[in-house]
RNA sequence: GGGGGCAUAGCUCAGCGGGAGAGCGCUUGACUCACAUUCAAGAGGCCGGUGGUUCGAAACCACCUGUCCCCACCA
């Protein structure tokens, strides 16, 4: 063995820059498109440029990146394309704050200086997420980078704009829609998050106009809107209030006379069957107020406090204010009925977690119900397969009740609405250039001040990147992509609007594969939250533990849409792996140094050993190919952590040492050499995928490497190199092996002290593959060993340990502890008999014997055999303890 | 109100029709010349409950219980 300059511990931080540079500038992650080659694609779900990386980050860009790696080492013309969002609301808060600051606002810099300081931002801070995806490894094209705010993805999006809106499938109309009043923008429905918090509902007594004694009782959560009551309504009908239909009611505190209506929206059983209506506040009041023509009184403004409409006692007011001093009022005016305990959800902006206002304003909006259509086909007829298979239900539920999409938005970043406006005769032009003047009257025009809701962009990603509107070859070579990675939370938002705006301008889906994971949780089960604080820094993780580690982590133990739990204790297992892999490749590289690859010795050369891990090697890259190919990167980890560091580590390597060592001669060493090179190798290559840095740096230090492991083929899947009878002999020694080294443990035998171990093996197979073997069982636990035939010697003066019909006995001074020894038997022999009695049944069945495959009837009758002959062994040598004693 | 996930060893989870598994933790022993970020041996489980399908169920089906999540305009 020859020193070599490697250190015992491994140190992630001293190779895994190196390797990303090295990769970079080789551009060995570079894709070109090539009509002849056999494409894998997959576009980035693009992070925030205001984000840093979390750890969602991590997981999503870690399966992209095992996938990616993984194909293009199959021979894929593989091609990760990376962004960011512009991410209006976020971006736009972040430059606000700094404008607080400095003690001045966006409306005091005015727009355009506003949109130079957002880009000069992010200029300065949005390539820092593209920084921190390198340090995890990630293999995209970064000379494909995109923004979706850069010149081609917004020529994407006014061109889907406008053909929209030629499709007749974009409006503008008045509706109630969700109003942020601190992000000061409305949003979308589901960017509105429903809490269930506990409310009050008020009974509010609303006398009649000609009968002062009369009134109706209304019930509401919400009692300020009061102020914006035009009517009541109550159901078609309700007996109740059959003879006030038509009636006119008086509002209190407000005096503004109220009609009582009559509509199917009213469940009679709720409250008390009659409704207040405030079409400006309330989208179902709206809804009612559009069919009954009634007036919209906006009470509350977009700052969230009164308006001037809601009188002068309130005007300026707060709206929780406003609520205390209205149902003070109330009650002092008698009007107040009663209080009841009432929890209902109330909206919050997923955003910055501020109360919804339902608010009534002029927005723009896409018609849903034809593009839905389509979109439902596809997901149907799979020509989009979700992983796992129950989220396709979950999108088909939400698609099939879609709503209208409201895609303005009141904030300055982001892509501006493509509409004029004539300030003379009010016609709006949509156009893809800037509009000077007015078609019509040449009169002058103003652009709309909303900007598109940025999952408008984000939708459009898959093709926008490639290069659409133009025809381009990327296109013809990459669309529709291979998969999607991306987290649940995010199916409705992205998922299926990519979806829909694929059909609907590729005509095509835009990948053909959905792999959704879940979320990373602390070690409690809770979501990672800046407000709780929990949440833990990839980058605080690459740093103590390597990317490697922190990837591997992620990925083991994880199975497809299911969240993860972070410990740090499975870091620290992914880090030993690492320093596991390390070390071995250190064990073979000192026994490589002189290594002269010459012929591949043919079979007779391989020993037992050798020819077991080959085979079992092969079943690690059969296991390895499936489960990837499955989505099943967890398992596939598994496989190749169980292959490493059970087989190869633990019995390969401690096997073939003394052949390493010279002792069984030159040309025996040279095979080990090979077939140790040639495994590790195909190891490395299997686990590249998972743990990039370290993979790489080991293999280039391996005979007969190439440029690099990234371009390496992906080990051949051969089942011809399976070799059933070498594992079957294998599995028999390293079960003898175990006996003898539970023995030695029992006996509290020194290591290398114990002298003669005798192998009893009445059959003659068996027989035959321990002295096959014998060299093995002498290095791996005790000094020296000899298989004996026939009869069993006698077991007084031994412990005795029985693995598949062998016994193993190793002479003893007096040591064995009867008792003890007595138990550990009699409880073996209660189990086994247990199973025997079992497998008795089972074959004594007639339905068993008829209906069951052979294959599991021998199998059973084999366990049979085995489990009686286990059974005498025990007897007798509970009998011969039990002599011992007396 | 609708939909979905999860329930397996002390903890976190994998397995998902024919032998109950892993990692961590725990017990015992070893600083053995690749690795103490290691090695060896071991303890620990009516696979949530009840029914059903099957020759056979931890696995498939139904219901129940507990738990987490998503969707929803009941004032």
């Amino acid at each position: 063995m020859t020193r070599i300059d490697l250190p015992k511990v491994y140190d992630p931080r001293a190779v895994e820059g190196k390797w990303y540079q090295y990769w970079e500038e080789h551009k060995y992650f570079r894709s070109v498109a090539d009509p002849n080659r056999a494409p894998f694609c997959i576009v980035m779900p693009p992070p925030n440029v205001t984000g840093q990386l979390h750890m969602g980050h991590a997981l999503d860009n870690t399966l992209q990146d095992v996938l990616t790696r993984w194909r293009r080492m199959q021979g894929y013309n593989a091609l990760w394309l990376p962004g960011t969002d512009h991410a209006g609301i976020a971006t736009q808060a972040k430059v606000e704050e700094q404008l607080a600051k400095e003690g001045a606002d966006r409306y005091a810099l005015g727009r355009e200086k506003f949109l130079e300081r957002t880009w000069a931002w992010k200029e300065q801070y949005g390539g820092r997420i593209t920084t921190q995806l390198r340090r995890l490894g990630a293999s995209c094209d970064w000379d494909r980078e995109r923004f979706t705010m850069d010149e081609g993805c917004s020529a994407a999006v006014r061109e889907v704009f406008i053909r929209l809106y030629e499709r007749g499938l974009i409006y503008r109309d008045y509706y109630i829609t969700n109003w942020c009043p601190r992000c000061g923008t409305t949003i979308s429905d589901i960017e509105v998050e429903h809490l269930d918090k506990p409310g009050h509902l008020y009974h509010l007594k609303y006398p009649v106009k000609d009968n002062p004694g009369e009134y109706i009782v209304v019930a509401t959560t919400r009692p300020e809107t009061m102020l914006g009551d035009t009517a009541v309504a109550v159901a078609p009908g309700d007996g109740r209030y059959t003879r006030l239909v038509g009636k006119v009611l008086l509002l209190p505190l407000v005096g503004r006379e109220l009609p009582v209506i009559v509509d199917e929206y009213v469940d009679p059983a709720f409250g008390t069957g009659a409704v207040k209506m405030t079409p400006a506040h309330d989208p179902n009041d709206f809804e009612v107020g559009r069919r009954h023509n009634l007036p919209r009184v906006q009470v509350i403004g977009k700052d969230a406090l009164m308006t001037a409409e809601a009188g002068p006692r309130y005007a300026g007011l707060d709206r929780w204010e406003c609520r205390k001093r209205i149902v003070k009022d109330l009650e002092a005016g008698g009007c107040l009925l009663k209080i009841e305990d009432h929890g209902h959800a109330l909206g919050h902006c997923y955003r910055c977690n501020s109360v919804i206002e339902p608010m009534l304003s002029k927005q723009w909006f896409v018609k849903m119900k034809p593009l839905a259509g389509p979109a439902i086909q596809a997901a149907r007829d799979g020509r989009v397969q979700f992983v796992p298979e129950r989220f396709t239900k979950i999108y088909l539920n939400w698609m099939e009740n879609i709503r209208d999409w409201c895609i303005s938005r009141q904030l300055w970043w982001g892509h501006r609405i493509p509409v004029w406006y004539c300030e003379d005769c009010g016609e709006s032009f949509v156009s893809r250039t800037p509009v000077d003047s007015c078609g019509r009257c040449g009169g002058k025009v103003y652009q709309d001040p909303d900007v598109l809701d940025t999952w408008f962009s984000s939708a459009l990603w898959p093709f926008s990147t490639l290069g659409w509107p133009e025809k381009t070859i990327d296109l013809a070579c990459y669309y529709p992509t291979s998969v999607l990675v991306t987290g649940r939370d995010i199916i409705f938002f992205w998922v299926a609007r990519m979806i829909f705006s694929g059909l609907a301008f590729m005509d095509e889906v835009p990948f053909r594969q959905v792999f959704i994971h879940g979320l990373v949780l602390d070690a409690l089960g809770r979501k990672m939250s800046k407000s709780l604080g929990n949440g833990v820094d990839p980058i605080d993780v690459i740093e103590s533990h390597g990317a490697d580690s922190l990837r591997f982590m992620l990925v083991t133990g994880n199975t497809p849409g299911n969240d993860l739990r972070f410990h740090f204790e499975r870091l620290d297992g992914a880090r030993n792996f690492a320093n596991k892999i390390w070390n071995a490749s250190r064990f073979a590289l000192m026994n490589l140094q002189d290594y002269d690859p010459g012929e591949t010795p043919g079979p007779d050369h391989l020993t037992l050993a050798d020819r077991w891990i080959l085979s079992r090697y092969q079943t690690a890259v059969t296991d390895t190919t499936r489960f990837l190919e499955n989505y099943e990167l967890g398992e596939a980890a598994r496989v190749l952590y169980e292959f490493i560091w059970n087989e190869l580590c633990d019995w390969y390597i401690e096997l073939v040492k003394p052949r390493l060592y010279g002792k069984t001669g030159p040309e025996d060493r040279r095979v080990a050499q090979e077939i140790l090179a040639r495994v590790l190798k195909g190891s490395l290559e299997l686990l590249h995928p998972f743990m990039p840095f370290i993979t790489e740096e080991i293999w280039q230090r391996l005979p007969r490497r190439g440029l690099t492991i990234m371009r390496a083929p992906w080990p051949e899947d051969d089942e011809s190199a399976r070799d059933a009878a070498a594992e079957a002999k294998m599995s028999l020694i390293m079960e003898v092996t175990r006996g003898v080294r539970q023995i030695r443990g029992e006996m509290n035998v020194p290591p290398g002290k114990v002298a003669t171990v005798l192998l009893v093996a009445p059959e003659e197979e068996t027989r035959a593959v321990l002295e096959e073997g014998l060299s093995y069982l002498q290095n791996l636990s005790f000094g020296e060993a000899t298989v004996h035939a026939g009869l069993r010697e006698k077991p007084g003066q031994a412990a005795v340990a029985v693995a598949r019909g062998v016994e193993v006995y190793v002479p003893l001074k007096g040591l064995i502890d009867i008792d003890k020894e007595t138990a550990r038997l009699a409880k073996e022999l209660a189990a086994a008999e247990k199973d025997l009695s079992r497998v008795l049944k089972k074959l004594g069945s007639s339905d068993f014997l008829d209906k069951a495959p052979p294959a599991v009837v021998e199998k059973e009758q084999a366990k049979q055999a085995e489990l009686s002959a286990k059974q005498t062994s025990l007897k007798e040598r509970l009998a011969v303890l039990g002599a011992g004693t007396s």
